[in-house]
DNA sequence: GTCTATACTTCGATAGAC
DNA sequence: GTCTATCGAAGTATAGAC
């Protein structure tokens, strides 16, 4: 039960970076079923049996190109808000968060695979609480948090950004400005604008 | 350029609502990758070749079982929402609406399928359209619209709905008892309940 | 309408030379 | 660490018999 014994490349490898980034790029653009060994490899300009080197199955390649990303945004998230917790930024934070792609794209992974549903999980919680975090005391300082826990507020957040997202990228846009409109004018109530212009 | 001279069946045929049928299935637990021609001709007992007589393409076959889905649906809500127009049975509609495999799925095949894509948004105006007639009427009836328009309203309720499936998809599913709690509170008060145990 | 047969492509993965 | 060579499985699609 030796459960393969194939050599695996060390993962600080320059080369194996390139194929993660190579993966990523073509999980955007033509969805996960387009990621294959030998599309990769083309992309990044190398051999495709490069990839059974650094990784041990192509999922074990996804998860990688996964990490990769949330580590990213974890870090990115983590130093906005450090720089400037108000309700403004945490807003803007999440309506500019992109890549709906790539989040759809993982979501359906992680339907069949169990490690990427865990590493998916795990990720959607450490966001999660940091946002809380920030949200939290962003309310508190406010004193208006009576009707509306934080946590119902993140989640409605979330969700509707995640809504007016996926919609954009179908190009269903109807009622997209009245809901931006609507939380810019709760957001100017507890956070009244200074004077940007 | 006679775009393929191939004999295609007919569309109310039997067997070829087996397919549709069988392809969804394995959609739903092994994602939109493994519906191949092989695959659902073994789910139907029937075979892999009959899909190439009455699908054009394994795009058409996926463009079949969304409208499939897509119509049930809309029949469904349209019915309920005739029966009782309320807001509390608007949102056990939504609530209910399970299926999140099914539209990640599709949202990921839209990301990459421009035909897929269009069904797509066509269904998602044509559910949304449905939805906010009956939310404007049951907000209407309370006068109560001054601060949220039904469409804000609507797009809240549906990223809600939304994040609180694909969360618990995942197995996170911090806030959530919260969160409906909030909306309870918040049907409560606009429709108060009579007597229901 | 369903079958057999088959062409052709692409896939993941491995072995072993260099 | 990267290469060549290659296996075997699985994919879409078509032609043509029945």
């Amino acid at each position: 039960m030796t459960t393969s014994r194939r050599r695996i490349g060390d993962p600080a490898s320059k080369t194996r970076a390139r194929l993660v980034e190579a993966a990523e790029a073509i999980l955007l653009d033509e969805g996960y079923a387009g990621v294959t060994s030998r599309r990769v490899g083309a992309k990044a300009g190398l051999k495709p049996q490069l990839i059974h080197y650094y990784f041990r199955s192509m999922d074990d390649l996804f998860l990688e190109v996964f990490r990769r990303r949330a580590d990213e945004n974890l870090v990115r998230v983590e130093r906005a808000l450090a720089a400037d917790e108000t309700l403004r930024s945490l807003w803007k934070l999440n309506a500019e968060l992109g890549g709906v792609a790539f989040n759809v794209e993982f979501m359906a992974l992680a339907n069949r695979n169990k490690a990427i549903r865990a590493e998916v999980a795990r990720y959607a919680e450490r966001y999660r609480a940091m946002q809380l975090d920030a949200l939290t005391r962003a309310l508190d300082a406010r004193d208006d948090t009576g009707a509306l826990p934080p946590v119902v507020a993140l989640l409605l957040m979330t969700g509707l950004t995640q809504v007016l997202s996926l919609e954009r990228a179908l190009g269903v846009t109807a009622g997209h400005d009245e809901a931006l409109a609507f939380v810019a004018r709760v957001i100017d109530r507890l956070e009244p604008p200074t004077d940007r212009s």
